[in-house]
DNA sequence: AATGAATGAGCCTTCATTCAT
DNA sequence: TATGAATGAAGGCTCATTCAT
């Protein structure tokens, strides 16, 4: 039956990450997903046990698939560094902006109470990973003439706080689409000295 | 009695300001502060009615406060704009890295639960006199000839986003202050070909 | 308001021995104090927060009280040592006997599985106690020629086992006052050739 | 599959016996015996359908196997009466001292709150026949000659009184070796003018 | 016979909130 | 104004018991 409490397992996640999603962590009790589950109390026990644990399960899902879709992207390489900027910040736009299943709050909710070593920081990696490839796509954007950037590092890292500025503003002082893409844009004229488009 | 009623309200507020900044907004109970206050349960009712209602009142006055400051920066005349500006940015800087009386997160907490309207939200209401306060010095200090800038505006916006992400990483994952140093120079040297210190 | 909380701590304690008397002390939880007691759970919480901190202190109570009646008996130094020894016996009897407010059951439970130190036990004093009470009594005996004994300690602690064994016997097995009579009688034959009454 | 069920009956009542001794009775649940069983919670089911019952079966057959040794001790009539005496304090010794798969806070717990008839109580019919055995090694005794005593009923209560005494004190108050002997000799004393070993 | 997932009742504990003084 | 005892709702957690497989 393995599979069959695999698929269960599955399911009170994808309930718990809508959960999360709309009460950030501290706001989520165990009644909480209880109820958003439809199953009995003693039956969530049975597979997680602290809205912790719940999180954490959620969130290892979340970021392992992030780093695929991200790593995916980066390493398609029959486009243009251009293009391929491109993409990674429409992606960055889109999560920005995601309404259902944003884990923005509820992850920094639980990473500001519970420190874990910078290597196990899941949103942490995540950042440097981010860095590390939008440096990577500058770095080759350079190679093949489409930028002129005497620091893709700093400009990498520079892009990633604003979007982290972004993505908390957006979920408490709000922010539209064209802020989004007025800031994106000011970051990117860096590159060069034309325009570019999301 | 009026009076004395005010100092025992500020009393509280300043007690209450310890407690949200050690322990967010959420996990704070009114006993938290009544304990802090060493004053009765039913006499922190007859001030504030729930820690909704005394967390508001804490930051309206933070904000109000900081935003003296910032004016009162911004509005010193005699100094230059790039004293003003490296002024500034040392606020902020001291204000991402501060342990203290912090309350970044009990206030992220607070507000990406609680919705309120753009013209309520103080987050967005500090937010935006920051950036108006940049603007203005980077207008001066180009109109002195310190700086260059074609954009003031985005300018001053693309800070305030990374003071944003440093802010909020400086809570999650971590930030150092040789981290915060580099990223806002990275920013500052748009001003200028030339290096400005802070 | 110390005073009437007070009365209200000893009402609690009063309500709760009934409690472990008639429930032994691992079968009490803390609803039933309250629903004995008629109060809220918390407002039972304000002054007890487990049953063990209940339990110890209703037998703290139990004990000193019990304490001052051993001694007062044993001190009543106008009677003759063979009344006082009958007294005592008595009590033992009653305390047998008692089916209100026993804790003997309770008291057991508790100790078999919280280990304190022989020092610290009250139990254990309790015991002691009693053998010290019972060895004087038997050498003042003697020495009046009222008694015949050669080892007053062997026989007081002979007489505390057994009344040790009746007690126990008395909640598990039971045991009616004919039992307790003929035992206490058989015990007290070795004090003297001709009988006794108890 | 009668033999079989039969085994596994047997198997289960070995680790509750354990368990039991280790936690008392109503520290045991239906999952601990699962557990130390290593079987599921629904098998356990099939054969008994709650703790009070596997406890009632445990003893049980703790009763009649001690009571086949008792009697075989007593009626090996190939010893004298001193000897068998000797061998079944014993045995009473080993089992106030013992350790390992000690029913007696477990016993003490059940019948003091689960009260049975007189007739159907187990500890009751261990007492009585313990009682009876020490009644007729004495009566063998003194018939031999080996032992001087006008009250054999009356001495074998005592005694087994005692060992009631100390059988609970074992468990609560603490005794050591030396204590149960000097009590037992204390007792056996009784029986003769001159000393006697176990 | 046997399994173990699932249920739901029950107890524990904490807190916001009220109210008599 | 100020106190703090008291309440009861809410959420946490465990376990006996059932039942589909």
């Amino acid at each position: 039956m393995g599979e069959k409490s695999e698929r269960k397992r599955q399911y009170i996640l994808d309930k718990a990450r809508a959960v999360f999603s709309e009460k950030g962590f501290k706001n989520v009790t165990m009644k909480d997903v209880v109820d958003a589950c439809d199953i009995s109390r003693g039956g969530l026990y049975l597979y997680f046990s602290s809205t912790a644990e719940l999180f954490l399960a959620v969130l290892s899902q979340d970021v392992s698939e992030d780093d695929e879709e991200a790593v995916g992207a980066a390493l398609s390489g029959d486009a243009s560094a251009g293009d391929m900027l491109a993409l990674f910040i429409k992606e960055q736009k889109k999560e920005i902006l995601r309404k259902k299943n944003n884990l923005t709050v509820a992850t920094y909710e639980y990473f500001s109470v519970n420190k874990v070593s910078a290597k196990e920081n899941p949103l942490k990696i995540k950042f440097d990973t981010s860095v590390r490839i939008v440096e990577k796509l500058v770095e080759n954007g350079v190679d093949a003439g489409e930028f002129i950037c005497e620091n893709p590092l700093g400009f990498a890292r520079n892009l990633m706080y604003v979007v982290e500025g972004l993505k908390i503003s957006s979920n408490t002082i709000g922010v539209t689409e064209e802020n989004i893409d007025r800031e994106l844009m000011y970051v990117l004229e860096g590159l060069v000295p034309e325009e570019l488009n999301s």
